[in-house]
This record gives structure tokens, C-alpha cells and sequence, in this order.
DNA sequence: ATGACTATTAAACAATTGATTAAATCATTT
DNA sequence: AAATGATTTAATCAATTGTTTAATAGTCAT
């Protein structure tokens, strides 16, 4: 196992130079020869591996948007879970990740309205999150009159909502409210508790 | 007034054409010829008015940060309207501005990212939402218990959340709903109603 | 040790990019 | 019409940037 990290050591060192630069100054604003001092290697080394600047993007976007989408289908696919079970998972995942890495989302998103088509294209986003599960058992809660009619897309939007946006507005935010980094995160953790019981709330209201 | 509008007819294209193009592309991505083709001038002559691409970028920057944080800072110190008033108004300002202008936020976002300092300090953030009126008055209502204990900064959250990041985030949304743009902007439009109701409904809930 | 392959480097290349220059055109005043 | 100053253009510059090349160093089985 160590051997095949050591073999490789170059390559991840310039894939995890190239994810730390890209998400935190996007595609256009970070140089081959950034990456390579970062990465502490010679500029050759990015084409000699990855062929391209290019190429390297796309790697290490479509890791981001697998890790930032892909986690949640597991969730909402989830037949065992109930509805309310499903956004508390579903926040506390997604808070627990972007304290991890909180400049993902406006890496991707902002990246995305540059080349809106080819990146899409590639992850099934309508099975993860439109024909989810999740969405059938909205559907089915407001046939049995238990939560307001509503269209659950709404519901979908509200939990990415609340739950991403502070951390694309975090520099925003932080300036708002005078919070530190440890602040701010700890507000986030609160979140994890209150937005669940604020989906619900409006969702249960009567 | 139009002969001062036409003595000034290509300062004005300019700015028009870099709007555009920065809101579109980001700052890296735009480049001073792009601006020059879009506006149909010469690329010399952006330096001859602006003289560099950084302070044309710093005029468009400041001109939508501004239309982004000093319109809702009217609304939030108006100590003529209630609580409820101020939600509608403030959500419904900003989807008004949204759909007009879609990627503003992304772009500030995303351009606040690479360059924290500078920016945000020309605005004064707290004084519009920390110090608002508005803050006042639910700190107000919470004493009188009239509504749930909660920090106030996660009501500013709340709103700029459910209001801003559908926007932000519209190219996933479009993607996951299968959305054309008139049936994501009439998703948007109901939530001008929606938003302020599902505010105060976990506020003013039990 | 030798050969064969991989990994790494310094140097260079061609294209792009922000900015400047010097000349030309236009508008306005006299 | 001439002159003055503002506007616009084509051409050029120097720096940057993504990529390639050719040579060097390293690894490893034989």
C-alpha cells in the first residue's frame, strides 16, 4: 500500500496542489506554474501526467461534484429512512463536509456558469435528487393531507438553501456578523440541529 | 442630457460590455479584448478611459456590490414597517433584482473569494444587517417572547439563503427540476410569497 | 555494472494578454 | 480655413502562460 502512495507520490501531490488552487482561485485565474510550485515539482511534470491543464480541471472538478452530489443519493435513496430522518442526515452530511471544504460549492457553481453544458452532463443529478426517494415521500405525505401541498422542488431548493449558501456567503457573513472562522463554524453546528426542525416546521404547519 | 449621454456613448458601451462579460466570465476569465469586441472599440481605448483592465474591474465591482447590499439597507432600518412587512419587501426586492440580473451574486461571490480584503471593506456590511433596525426588532420580539429564542444572525442567514442561492445555484436547479428559464423564474416568483411565510412561521411558530 | 525504462529538469517556443505609442481622425473654437 | 484639443486606430512591446523538447538523473531487473 505504501509503496503504491510512494510510486504515485508525485501525482497526488500535483492533483491535491491543483484541487487546492482551482477551488479556492477557479480555473482561469490559477497557472500551470502555480500548481507546480505548490505542488513543489517541476512545470513538465503537470503535462508529463496529466497532459494538460485541462485535462488536470476536469479531474479534479468531476471529484468535486461526485463527492458533493453522489453523497447525498445515498441518503434520499434511502427506503429504510423516514422524511424527517432523511433531512437531518441530509444537513448534517452536507454541514459536516463543507466545514471540511468550504469553498467547494462556489468553486463548482462558479465554474459551472462558465461551462454550463459539459459538466452537468455527466452526473445524473434528476435520479439523486428529483427522483429520489426523498421526493416520493413528499409527494405521498401531502396525498395523505399530513403536510401542506406544496411542490417538493421547493423543498429540495430549501434544504440546499439554507444549508450551503452561508458557506458560499461566508465572507459576506463573517463580515456581517464580525465572526472569526471559529464562530462562523459554530454557527454552522448549530444549523445542523435547526434547519431540520425549520423544514419540518413549515412543512407540518397547518 | 442625451448629449451628455452620447459624448459619453463609448465610456458608457464599455462599461456595459465589461459588465457583462465579468458578471458572465469572472475577472480572470474576461479579457480586455473580449471587452473591446463586445463594446465594438478599439482595445486601446479601455485604457485610454479606464486606464487598466483592474480599475474598470473595480468601477463594475463596486457598482454591483453596492445595488446588491444598499437596496436592501433601506428596507432594513425603515422603522415604519413591521417585522413581517420587512421580509416581504426585502425578499421581494431581491428576486425582483435577481431575475433581472441573475449571476450578480455568483459573480461577487466568486470574485470576493479570490480578493477578501478590498471589497468588503468599502461597504459597510454591519451597519445595513447587523446593526439594522431590523435586527432591533426581532431581539424586540424574542424578549417580549413573542417569538422562538434564536440568534437573530440566523434569521439574516435564513432569508439571504432561501432568497439568493436559487439563483446561485440555478444552473444544478434548472439541471435537477428540468426547468426551462420562464418555469425557473416562475418557481422564484412564488416564492416571493413563500419565503416570507416560511420565515415567519418558524418564527412566530408553536 | 549494463541496459532499458521511468521520472525529472532546464530551456525554449508559440500564443496570448495587458498596456503603450505614435499617428490619424473628429469635433470645436477662433 | 486654421488651430487646438479630444477621440480613435493600427502597430508594437514586454510579460505571462500553456506546452514541448531534449538532455539528465533515478530505478530496477538481468
Amino acid at each position: 500500500m505504501t509503496e503504491v502512495i510512494d510510486k504515485h507520490n508525485t501525482e497526488e501531490r500535483i492533483i491535491a496542489a491543483a484541487n487546492k488552487l482551482f477551488t479556492q482561485k477557479g480555473y482561469a485565474a490559477t497557472k500551470t506554474r502555480d500548481i507546480a510550485e505548490e505542488a513543489g515539482i517541476n512545470v513538465a511534470l503537470l503535462n508529463y501526467y496529466f497532459r494538460s491543464k485541462e485535462k488536470l480541471f476536469d479531474i479534479i472538478m468531476e471529484s468535486n461534484v461526485k463527492q458533493f452530489v453522489l453523497s447525498i443519493g445515498q441518503i434520499t435513496n434511502d427506503e429504510s429512512t423516514t422524511l424527517c430522518e432523511k433531512f437531518e442526515q441530509f444537513v448534517g452530511g452536507y454541514i459536516d463536509m463543507l466545514i471540511a471544504q468550504p469553498d467547494m460549492p462556489i468553486f463548482i457553481l462558479s465554474e459551472i456558469r462558465n461551462n454550463p453544458v459539459r459538466l452537468i452532463e455527466k452526473v445524473r443529478f434528476d435520479k439523486i435528487l428529483l427522483n429520489s426517494y426523498m421526493i416520493t415521500q413528499i409527494r405521498e405525505e401531502i396525498v395523505a393531507g399530513k403536510i401542506t401541498e406544496i411542490n417538493p422542488v421547493h423543498i429540495m431548493i430549501n434544504l440546499l438553501s439554507l444549508t450551503v449558501f452561508p458557506f458560499v456567503g461566508s465572507p459576506i457573513l463573517k463580515r456581517i456578523g464580525g465572526m472569526s472562522d471559529e464562530q462562523f463554524n459554530a454557527l454552522m453546528l448549530e444549523r445542523k440541529q435547526l434547519i431540520p426542525l425549520w423544514v419540518e416546521t413549515f412543512l407540518y404547519r397547518k
